[in-house]
DNA sequence: TTTTGATGATGAAACGCTTTATCATGATTT
DNA sequence: AAATCATGATAAAGCGTTTCATCATCAAAA
């Protein structure tokens, strides 16, 4: 059925050692072939239209040029979130240009994390764990069975390589800005609990405030919009002059929900409440007002991980394994200088 | 280096074909082993924590049990989607379910199709297109190279398998209710025109006014937030009393960027003026007013189609090739009754 | 007793490539 | 003239599976 290196090689009238040495390109152990048969052989394989088997050709040479990439469980927060979509074409970018592939992946649908090791060795070079949940059933295969293995977005284990962003450093950029537009009444909505990255933004916003000596109120909240709404109402459920002047939201997702209680309020954005996003995702441009908010460099935070893993595949040393890379502070219209509510402006919050 | 079906036999005093026979499961041809065997293969693998070679089977079988998925290029329009990870997330459980695996693939990164098609073929048994571009280049290749594949939410090829939505009845959906919420001085938005689901939303809208008789404008706009911004900023500059009382919007997003446009003019939404938009994305029920919408089975058709794919590849008869799914309406609060709009209530428009 | 059949098991030939080892040949050096 | 070298080429041995063809048994049927 399908045409192969023997018929290349019958058609050109050679052997397929040739075929394969001429077709591989680069310079590969001894084989040489001489200018004529070289032609010989482009001419035919373009004749039959063939085309290597890349099956036959991992089996050879022991290399797939595969490599897993894990996908989070597809719930809630990552289809609102547009992480995914971003650290996914930040890694094709690289994957592209290094010329390997992608094999998809993900712990859903009752799969267990025992089946996914099973489907990804073998067949697979190395992986690519997207956010993996921190129990850590993942990355365990992975090491039990040595294949190298990249986390973003998380960071499951001691000495596993990852790539993050500074959290902390976004916490202390939004603090600051927020210090610097003049609120001292502040508060954090931190996310959820069981992700690794709530704790250090949350840190990082602390660190700033008590260096000035401010006390700064902590809600627990959580990366969802319902999350927002939720812990602003319970923040609008005291009295009026209690109310802190500025907000640092979980994410951008959880200062929407934020926003849209305090307008319901009757609070003015920025003016009466300032609010702090994170994560700088398509929508913080069309809030009301534009949300000001930490950027992350996801795309290049998943075309830096796939560097390192075929760096690594491919004997590459890597300097640094586990990269943070840097968050700047996207400036819009949520926060702005403070001014007190005046409270006659204030309507009660819609109860829906 | 690993362990191979070899060792395992060994181990078990018995034969590569009985290991074979044994651990791929299954009724396969007239291998018998008898149950003590069995059971000292099964050990022996476990012992040696052995995982059969996906790749050497490949090659043997000539199956690789695996499905391209080829995904849009990753531009605003992508990433501001939801569509392509609901459209994954459904691929994905019946890619599981089936005991198929995926490998990805995107038009992005100066990849040229051919490329795409000299890394698809020999490793991918089909293709599940994502939202293909128009020009067709991609599926061109699939038909000359006779790897089956099928294009989902567009329509790329006569003849070409297929998984749609009913856009044509999403759009009748959308007027019927307009209808019957009193309006009847309306306006469709018009999505994108190089893509092929635009038109027949426009047109399902159209007949149920022209049913009863009534003319509808038609705006060319596009599928994105700015898109909304301008129709409508074009669509409020004329007099007052010619205002439409109803949009369809050509999707959320745009729908989103029209009711931006009328706050900030002073309209109330839905009583001066009622929006319907289409896709029902995961922020249409966070916007304000929550959004009425059209909604599309989009997981279900990706489950679709790689249900479809996976039927064909294993030479199960399909009986619907090009399978329009049914939409259906959400009704949430931003299409309400017809009042008119009382012009003391303007504001001029936000010049952003 | 010979056939037929079922059961259990295996050797060896693919699958389509890479790669090692080997071999000619003619040119250059000793 | 013999030895060395560079060049061009190939046969054959893997790579780790599956599967076809074959072969023993032993039980049941003829």
């Amino acid at each position: 059925m399908a045409v192969t290196i023997r018929d290349v090689a019958k058609l050109a009238g050679t052997s397929p050692t040739a075929v394969s040495a001429t077709l591989s390109g680069s310079s590969n152990s001894s084989i040489r072939v001489g200018k004529e048969t070289r032609e010989r052989i482009y001419a035919a394989a373009a004749q039959l239209g063939y085309s290597p088997s890349e099956i036959a050709k991992s089996l050879a040479t022991g290399k797939t040029k595969v490599i897993g990439l894990v996908l989070p469980y597809a719930d809630a927060f990552v289809d609102q979130n547009p992480f995914v979509s971003e650290v996914m074409s930040g890694i094709m970018h690289e994957v592209v240009d290094r010329q390997y592939n992608l094999m998809l992946f993900t712990a859903t649908a009752g799969m267990s994390y025992n089946q996914i090791a099973m489907l990804i060795d073998s067949r697979v070079e190395g992986v690519l764990l997207v956010m993996p949940p921190d129990d850590g059933a993942i990355h365990l295969k992975c090491e039990r069975r040595k294949i190298p293995y990249v986390s973003i977005l998380r960071h499951p284990a001691p000495g596993a390589w990852t790539v993050n962003s500074d959290d902390f450093g976004g916490g202390v950029l939004a603090a600051q800005h927020m210090y610097q537009m003049g609120h001292r009444r502040v508060a954090v909505l931190r996310g959820n609990q069981d992700v690794s990255t709530s704790e250090p933004r949350c840190q990082g916003f602390l660190s700033v405030y008590r260096e000035a000596g401010i006390e700064v109120e902590v809600v627990q909240s959580g990366f969802s919009w319902r999350d927002g709404v939720t812990s602003m109402k319970q923040i609008l459920d005291r009295p009026v002059s209690e109310f802190p002047t500025g907000l640092f939201a979980a994410n951008d997702l959880c200062a929407e929900g934020v926003m849209r209680v305090a307008k319901d309020y009757g609070l003015a954005i920025p003016s009466d409440l300032s609010v702090v996003g994170y994560d700088d995702t398509w929508f913080a441009a069309m809030s009301q007002p534009p949300l000001t908010t930490v950027n992350m460099p996801i795309s290049e935070m998943g075309k830096r991980a796939a560097s390192m893993l075929i760096d690594r595949l491919e004997g590459v040393e890597v300097v640094d394994p586990s990269p943070i890379l840097p968050v700047s502070l996207t400036i819009r219209h949520s926060c702005g200088a403070h001014a007190a509510p005046t409270s006659s402006s204030l309507k009660t919050v819609n109860p829906r």
